[in-house]
DNA sequence: CACTTTTATGTTGCGCTGCAGCAAAAAGCG
DNA sequence: CGCTTTTTGCTGCAGCGCAACATAAAAGTG
């Protein structure tokens, strides 16, 4: 099937938490084919079921937990296994196209607000449930110095904080 | 608001990863005698059931889930239920004695390695599984930052990275 | 092409997590 | 002492996450 995004689209600098009223059909599209890119180059499959979890996340813009990815896939054809939205949420967390919230047990698809391994910061917001990612640069620093005072080797920071977005706060 | 508190004991530099041969039953009992000093400064009161889930959390030194928790509870009378647990839990956390470690589902004594309302750093080891808390001040600064930088409002910070901690890696 | 190997999905089942709702017991207070 | 508030016990349940095994689909091979 073929997109209708126009290929030749410059970097839009991307707002960590868009607009209520952003264009999300175009922002969704952009992210499946920036997707299936991804796993193109790292000779990964992007198949029928990865795909349609990866788009349900795109389609709420909020992190969702397992049981209701479930909810949204469920058709007449009835609904995907746990185990099978679990196994897809695996793939696209290896391939870094989704993330998981810890704090809510939940999956949000990747901003792509950071490079490749750089640390991220999850702002999420209480009031509308949005998650956005903040670039960790500075932090990542603090960080390291304050897990080498302790002797600490450190591997995969995780930060998450809750608080109000821009939107909500208007 | 709440600084009317100050802990009278002088201040022990206290390692943030506690050495394996350290005097254990010394430094469980001083944890539960702030626990005490703490809930009748604030006027809440340390029962019996969540005394033995803070000396649950205090024997291990790393984080139990709450079903571990039950299971080192249990006795000839018994086990305690699950919700029981929880509760204690809650009481525990809302008075700062225990962490949760969001990203294991588990809950930690706290090592009181930071002040107050301060920003906390969770340093869990992937070999050993023990949690140190390191003080979070150049990481809080950073983090406020980078917040701002998105229009959002930062509540409760929560950053939680793994590694290798300073006993494991010698 | 048939055949093997690898990868992905489906099926069943189960243990852990976390809490709601109600009842009983214990502690605090006039 | 009664009364209120707090705490604990009991029953039950929904969401989370995955193991183990079976089947299907894709990819590699001669």
């Amino acid at each position: 099937m073929k997109s209708n995004i126009r290929p030749g689209t410059t970097k839009i600098p991307r707002a960590i938490f868009p607009a209520p009223d952003h264009d999300h059909e175009r922002c969704a599209s952009t992210a499946i084919a920036y997707a299936e890119t991804q796993c193109a180059a790292r000779g990964q499959r992007l198949t029928p079921m990865r795909r349609h979890v990866l788009e349900a996340l795109l389609a709420s813009h909020k992190p969702l937990g397992a049981y209701e990815i479930i909810e949204r896939l469920a058709n007449k054809n009835g609904r995907p296994a746990p185990i099978t939205v679990y196994r897809s949420l695996d793939f696209l967390r290896e391939n870094g196209l989704v993330h998981r919230i810890e704090s809510r047990n939940a999956f949000v698809a990747c901003g792509h607000n950071h490079a490749g391994d750089d640390l991220v910061v999850f702002l999420i917001c209480e009031r509308c449930g949005a998650v956005g990612e903040a670039p960790g640069g500075g932090v990542a620093e603090a960080l390291r110095a304050s897990s080498r005072a302790a002797g600490f080797s450190p591997k995969n920071p995780l930060i998450e904080i809750v608080g109000i977005c821009s939107h909500c706060r208007e």
